[in-house]
DNA sequence: AGGCTAATGTGCGCTGGCGAGCAGACCGGC
DNA sequence: GCCGGTCTGCTCGCCAGCGCACATTAGCCT
């Protein structure tokens, strides 16, 4: 507790702020621990709080009208989840539902905007987040469309893994299937590929990654682009 | 030119600002013309000016490596072209071009930047389009992942329709396949088949919507959704 | 009128992923 | 130790879209 005060929340959106800034911020807010399905935003339904991860991360999906939906987004500590409130509203399209359990930094909307107005520090790296969300938004449009399900099963494992912050996370063939848009049955396909390379193991729902190296090489260029792009942006 | 220093752009963002503001960035601005196939950003080139369309309308195009690239969005007279400036960056990942010929206003990356600082209504109004944009972005991907090729083509020529503000346009079938990631057959058979049944018209790069209602039974629900949440988010 | 080029039409074999259904395997609880 | 649910493995027929190659048509230029 007493190492939140001092500003190390475990979450670097805002750890890059100004020891000030971040303090008065962190004032405004309180931790709480997510569990894992739990539904933060439902479509269309005010958000009433934002959310910085430290070592939880969050799921973005987008209703599909027939099934479970499809992911168009993650956020891990590197961010925030709740932009719609930053950008002055308080809807959006998408489902937020926790995929990795731990705790985050819960914000109310009042006190977030009373802070945006004056802060324009947090206001900078919040911007700069967006932009990088928004590239991450148009490569993941590309990779859905172009590239095969292995490639993205094994690109997804990875992100997952960064954000995880693991090399051993939960998830079932089921619930990635659903993130990726596609049958269960395509995903043990890949997946039972994957560890017979011995890139990775798997077994009821826990992933283990044996090779990142060979993960890499066996998934499509959407994680190393976005990492890149990443890197871009920050460094001016 | 008196209308422009009036305030009446034809861009629908800048109408939205109080009248006082607006005629202060008009100040900044420069009327220029654009004309198809011009390139007005390039992939990871820095930006230097930004652009509200009037009557132009322009694609932004993520690069995919091997061939021509894909379209992520569409900017109109409902927008602006440059948000990597807004954000704080002058870089993104996209490659922006001129797809429907006419005017636009053109204005340098500096004095936006300084009409940004103090200007609460602009940055409010890009704001919300901002929000709007991801959640287009958001559709897209799901468009391009499970829809039908001829319900996506169908949905590209409304909202290519909408932005041209004409239910004639020019466009060719090999281009409109570059933009929806497909072959330029498939285009062909969609588009024949669209023909049949009467909805449109098409004949050496130019396309007649003929049946708009149809049109719209026809496209996937994306582009009504599309239009259903852009309203939800303008109306708070 | 003739010729060139851009735009459109057609055919063919292939394949990644779909849908549906079922079989085994593992785990926790009683 | 057995039972029930969750997770994983496998099959079969199917189809949208692909890649490739070639045929036709409509405008434009001289």
């Amino acid at each position: 507790m007493s190492s939140m005060l001092n500003g190390s929340t475990g979450n670097r959106l805002l750890a890059a702020l100004p020891n000030s800034d971040r303090r008065r911020i962190l004032a405004s807010c309180e931790t709480v621990e997510l569990t894992p399905a739990e539904v933060l935003y439902a479509p269309w339904q005010p958000h009433r709080s934002i959310y910085f991860p430290s070592d939880s991360f969050i799921s973005l999906i987008m209703p599909t009208g027939d099934s479970s939906g499809f992911e168009v987004g993650l956020v891990g500590n590197e961010g925030m989840l709740g932009i719609a409130i930053v950008l002055g509203s308080e809807l959006s399209p998408q489902r937020a539902v926790v995929q990795g359990a731990g705790s985050a930094l819960r914000m109310d909307a009042a006190p977030l905007r009373r802070e945006l107005r004056r802060n324009k520090a947090l206001r900078g790296e919040i911007d700069r987040y967006l932009h990088i969300q928004m590239g991450q938004l148009a490569q993941a449009t590309i990779c859905a469309h172009f590239h095969l399900l292995q490639a993205r099963v094994a690109s997804r494992l990875l992100t997952t893994q960064d954000r995880a912050g693991a090399n051993t996370f939960r998830v079932t063939h089921e619930v990635l299937a659903a993130k990726l848009g596609v049958r269960r049955v395509g995903v043990t396909e890949a997946a039972s590929s994957l560890q017979q390379r011995r890139l990775i193991h798997y077994s009821r729902g826990e992933i283990t990654v044996l090779d990142r190296r060979g993960l890499m090489a066996a998934s499509c260029k959407c994680y190393t682009a976005d990492r890149e792009s990443y890197n871009r942006i920050l460094a001016q």
